[in-house]
RNA sequence: GUCCCCAUCGUCCAGAGGCCUAGGACGUGGCCCUUUCAAGGCCAAAACCCGGGUUCGAAUCCCGGUGGGGACGCCA
């Protein structure tokens, strides 16, 4: 099994993309196949190197490694169609000789009063076949003369082409309502359907599989690949992935592309995973499983017929999975960007990346995104004691006698203290609690607001030991200075005073 | 307009004629856990588009309608 992903680098890669790519590859992981990238760049106007950069570039983010490609070359190469020309050219000249072909003299002007006329009428929008009666010498004089044509493929009238679609079952199209395709253009160029035609024979691709949107081009490609002499491949087309109104997926339903749920701060393997999730099931009841599992269970004839709804919520519950699964170092190195992004300057060093590594799961256990990392561990590197207390129903609470007390007992307690651990908080929370006599909420909010700065925020277990750890960090670790819970305790107690 | 595709909870999926009193997941609501906010656990509400057939029996098969989507480019 050969499969391929064709984009067009037009622009960023869009999810619904991403999700044709993702069912390539695992057809071609599951199996013993090859996933080959071609980059579809026969529309000089629109595609550019940026876009196809950055569209290897997603790939490769997501996980998604291909066999042969434009990089990497292959035995089928080369994999970008603007190399490829003269092989198109070659295939084009061989339909003319054989009179599947004709030369098009048609001016766009034309064309689209024809199809104007026609949708009028209420016939189909097609080709009107003006040129198709042409004879050879008619166009080769108008050539003579100077016209620059393009070439039309010769659909054969009055048949059926019918093809069997992995997902969809026998899907029929009469040629009558299919229009001759130009398949080179007046500049030379090859136009879509017949560059693909072409490379899928000649790059030996056995399953096409593709979205819907292709669906009517299917049987021109495979009358194209009949008169080629070609065999056509089998195809699968994919229902689309649609926003919640049910629209297509837009720039107005928010993130669509890749690189902007990369940004976001969603993990690569959580999108993979959602996408896989939108039009098949792995079955068994389970959905959150690792790539290769959901290579080894993919197939084609489980892949659902109708539109799925990209839901961002549910990619989100599948991302706070992923994030709680990471290895907390991965997750302190990815979560810098998001940090100085956040206002907190810092460039860390591995001491700086494991003490924020170990820190992470205050924020891993509790977070959708990485871009939520820094505010929920905001208690380390953001401590004011006046702002703590600006808030007014907060510096009331705590200006209330019995919360002064713990605050009081609080910074008596760590005035001669080691930095704490897990052990020494305890310890110290049971100091206070004896002195003060209070408990539950009465003892620990007033402490929370006086060490952390917030009325709410992690765990103390987690979040105090962290701000004690990060207190003796030295400054060579890049990572900004941390106020330890001693100076921090002392602090607010001047304030609060 | 013409052609093609599709149709189960709000959303994503399971269901391939009796196992369906239609199952799971996200989200929603409630409860629990809890020193806070989250997270987490448990429970609940929530759907077979409509109409005709076929059949002893239909969410499942057929036809029609309706609704949604796609295509009809010298874009891909």
């Amino acid at each position: 099994m050969r499969v391929r992903f064709a984009p067009s680098p037009t622009g960023q890669l869009h999810v619904g993309n991403a999700r044709t790519a993702l069912f390539n590859w695992l057809l071609a992981r599951g199996s013993e196949g090859g996933f080959i990238l071609r980059i579809e760049d026969t529309d000089v106007e629109r595609s550019t190197r940026e876009s196809e950069s950055a569209i290897l570039r997603d790939l490769r983010w997501l996980g998604l490694d291909w066999d042969e490609g434009p990089d990497i070359g292959g035995p089928r190469g080369p994999y970008r169609q603007s190399e490829r020309l003269h092989l198109y050219e070659s295939y084009a000249k061989e339909l003319l000789a054989a009179g599947d072909a004709y030369h098009c003299f048609c001016s766009i002007a034309q064309l689209d009063a024809d199809r104007q006329a026609a949708l009028a009428e209420g016939r189909p929008a097609r080709y009107a076949g003006t040129c198709r009666r042409l004879s050879v010498e008619q166009a080769h004089a108008r050539i003579e003369a100077g016209d620059r044509p393009a070439i039309r493929f010769r659909v054969p009238e009055g048949r059926d082409v019918v093809f069997e679609d992995v997902v969809r079952g026998e899907v029929r199209f009469h040629t009558d309502v299919i229009g001759d395709p130009v398949i080179v253009r007046a500049d030379g160029s090859p136009a879509y359907n017949f560059a693909v035609v072409v490379d899928d024979a000649l790059m030996e691709v056995t399953h096409v599989v593709r979205g819907e949107d292709h669906i009517s081009n299917t049987p021109r490609q495979i009358l194209l690949s009949e008169a080629l002499g070609f065999t056509p491949p089998i195809f699968a087309h994919l229902a689309l992935v649609m926003g919640p109104d049910h629209a297509p997926l837009s720039k107005r339903h928010g993130a669509t592309s890749v690189a902007e749920f990369r940004s976001k701060g969603y993990l690569p393997e959580a999108l993979v995973n959602y996408l896989a999730l939108i039009g098949w099931s792995p079955g068994g009841g389970v959905e959150l499983l690792p790539v290769d599992e959901l290579a080894r269970r993919f197939s084609l004839d489980a892949v659902g017929l109708s539109a799925g709804v990209f839901d961002e919520e549910k990619l989100a519950w599948v991302n706070r999975h992923y994030l709680k699964m990471a290895d907390p170092l991965r997750i302190a190195e990815l979560s810098v960007p998001y940090f100085i992004q956040a206002g907190v300057k810092m460039s860390p060093d591995h001491r700086g990346l494991e003490f924020l590594a170990s820190a992470m799961v205050m924020a891993t256990s509790s977070v959708d995104r990485l871009d939520q990392v820094p505010a929920r561990l905001s208690v380390l590197f953001d401590y004011a004691a006046e702002r703590a207390l600006a808030d007014a129903s907060v510096r009331e609470e705590m200006q209330a006698p019995r919360a002064r007390a713990v605050v009081v007992a609080l910074a008596g307690a760590l005035a001669q203290a080691p930095r704490l651990d897990r052990e020494r908080f305890r310890a110290m929370a049971a100091q206070v609690k004896t002195e003060t006599g209070e408990k539950g909420r009465t003892l620990f909010h007033p402490i929370r607001v006086a060490l952390t700065g917030r009325a709410e925020g992690p765990e103390l277990d987690l979040a105090i030991p962290a701000v004690d750890r990060g207190a003796d960090l030295p400054r060579s670790a890049g990572v900004p200075a941390i106020l330890g819970c001693r100076e921090r305790a002392a602090a607010f107690l001047r304030v609060l005073v």
